[in-house]
DNA sequence: GGACGGATCTGCAACGATGTAGTCCAACAG
DNA sequence: CTGTTGGACTACATCGTTGCAGATCCGTCC
């Protein structure tokens, strides 16, 4: 059996509620009596049992996080910031995959896994505003920048309109006129990929510029996404002078497939993605892309969610954040 | 304030324990019974608190995944591949970052972490084997193969040696006889870095090919660990023909750098790595390297931890499965 | 010297589930 | 008609904490 209090309790000669004190930093206790507490924890190495903590208190101090899968890199990054900020105000995260099925999204955002956590974080890619209302219980809940947007949700938003566009006009600053979109389809007009493909439209629009739907490729956020898209691209015969693929990753594969088929990057086309993950800057020729200001997102949102948490925020106020963009110009569009 | 059990039981007519025996699918309920809890159930919108199962039952049915950061892509995608592993036996992880700090690592071995899981999965870096024997407290634990190996501890292996020999080997039969080595200082003999170079020294051998100590440069294992290894090479000017990066994020750390540095790959400089991360496939050139058979260890970590938490390992016998490698050739070393 | 008040410590109930040890009753054997 | 069996259900204690409401102790003040 673990050692508990009673027994830290018996061997430092006071009772079990002092033990606790003692452990909860409670003010009004005698130094020498505090020092004999401690000891005996020492002695007897015990270790808050944080299940019967959390039963009795009805806080867990974990916070949830809901997202598509580990194994990509934008997610598997933002996650690991998202850590770190909760770390350092004293909360541990619970990652949740929904692999991007609907169901095991509405399954984090009811189930018993929302007794695990005090609060979620939540990237919906199925889910639409109605469903994570809803859907979604009494516990705090922040989205994060991705594809609902709503007013009566809290979420951390990510630019996706100004930096997509930012993204075109540095492309059609570099000359480039024929801009292939990856990963949205012609019509998108919201979620992230919607979003983006407006940004696009706008900066055509401002130089210029018209728009060719024949330009513009559905295809999975993901590496092969993208070499598909580019593939189908180029076996349409469509001409093009850039690729702007709405993720890094489908840009890295479309980047990979151009190689692959003997195009000269950026020689005959430019490519530029949207994320900034770590692989961008390694990539060879390394990837112009837009940052989303990630640590930016993770801190905030974490913030938000934990002030929700502990009471800090009007309760009717909704809060949305946006975060700060950065292009990032590299050598695949310079 | 939540429904409970109790409420469950008042509307259902029937007895708390009634309402736990139906969730916990006993045997011995009349038909018509359970249908009256179960309805009672779905009419009050019940969820089970787990906080309370675990504490009365003494079980959270989550692990612990304790590794270096998320961002680094092979803890990602092991982590990944891990809570597949794990949900489909009906736990969850809860993954801890050590950021390779020792004493990050120790925490998450006593702390009060211990007390939110079953067991752990443990990825040490800073820590040996004395250090983890004397840390760990009763509770299973499983250590994923990496740098620690001892036989009184449980384990997944990887086959650094024979791996490493293996991309070793492949190096040479494409001709290449001056192989530098990132990631690792001559001498070293022990962990993932001595053993896989041991493995490239004994494949040398076999080949007859002399070892040069110069060819061995110590670096981080991370991309640009790998960018800086193979600049500090260039500009010692000593001769090399091909490089095997120790894990993949600094082998592509140093294609970019020899890329960028005018350097033809795999014309005059072969690239190989050791882990077989998705972005490996991707790169440009894509990258040679070695599948050290993630989705296995994941498995067989996540089976074996299971066992032991569920005493269905006899608890003296020490398991320490491997699990099978394989060599993925691919353009920067064909 | 008794009232007062703050510091220090204690005891008990409660959080929401599960384990153990029953109770009750119908069916059936002898 | 009694005794036994096993299905269906219930009562109560319990897991290890924390919140709440005191109980002591002791110095200060009038």
């Amino acid at each position: 059996m673990a050692v508990t209090m009673n027994d830290v309790a018996r061997v430092a000669g006071v009772s079990l509620k002092t033990v606790s004190n003692v452990i909860n930093n409670y003010e009004f206790i005698r130094p020498t009596t505090k020092q004999r507490v401690l000891d005996a924890i020492d002695e007897l190495g015990y270790e808050t049992n944080l299940t019967a903590r959390s039963l009795r208190s009805g806080k867990t101090n974990m916070l949830g996080l809901v997202l598509a899968d580990l194994s990509i890199p934008y997610y598997a990054e933002l996650a690991s910031d998202v850590m770190k900020s909760a770390w350092d105000r004293g909360y541990r995260v619970l990652v949740e995959q929904s692999g991007n099925v609907p169901e095991h999204e509405k399954a984090a955002l009811q189930g018993q896994f929302r007794t695990l956590t005090d609060g979620l974080l939540f990237i919906p890619l199925g889910l639409d505003a109605e469903q994570i209302i809803a859907g979604a219980g009494k516990k705090p809940l922040v989205l994060l920048g991705e594809y609902v947007q709503d007013p009566r949700l809290d979420m951390v938003l990510i630019q996706n309109y100004k930096a997509a566009a930012a993204v075109t006009t540095h492309l059609l600053t570099g000359g480039r006129r024929r801009i292939a979109v990856l990963g949205a389809h012609d019509g998108d007009t919201t979620g992230s990929n919607g979003l983006r493909l407006e940004g696009y439209k706008a900066a055509l629009a401002d130089a210029g510029v018209p728009y060719d739907p024949a330009l513009v490729v559905g295809c999975d956020w993901r590496r092969d996404g993208g070499a598909d898209a580019i593939t189908r691209l180029l076996n349409s015969a469509v001409e093009f002078d850039a690729v702007f693929g709405l993720n890094d990753a489908l840009a890295l594969g479309a980047l990979h497939e151009l190689l692959v088929r003997g195009k000269k990057v950026p020689g005959e086309i430019a490519v530029a993605g949207f994320d900034d993950i770590d692989e961008a800057r390694f990539a060879s020729p390394s990837l112009t892309t837009v940052a989303p200001g990630r640590a930016e997102i993770a801190e905030r949102a974490v913030e938000l969610l934990i002030d929700r948490i502990e009471g800090r925020t009007a309760a009717h106020k909704v809060q949305q954040p946006e975060a700060a963009f950065e292009l990032r110009v590299r050598q695949s569009a310079p």
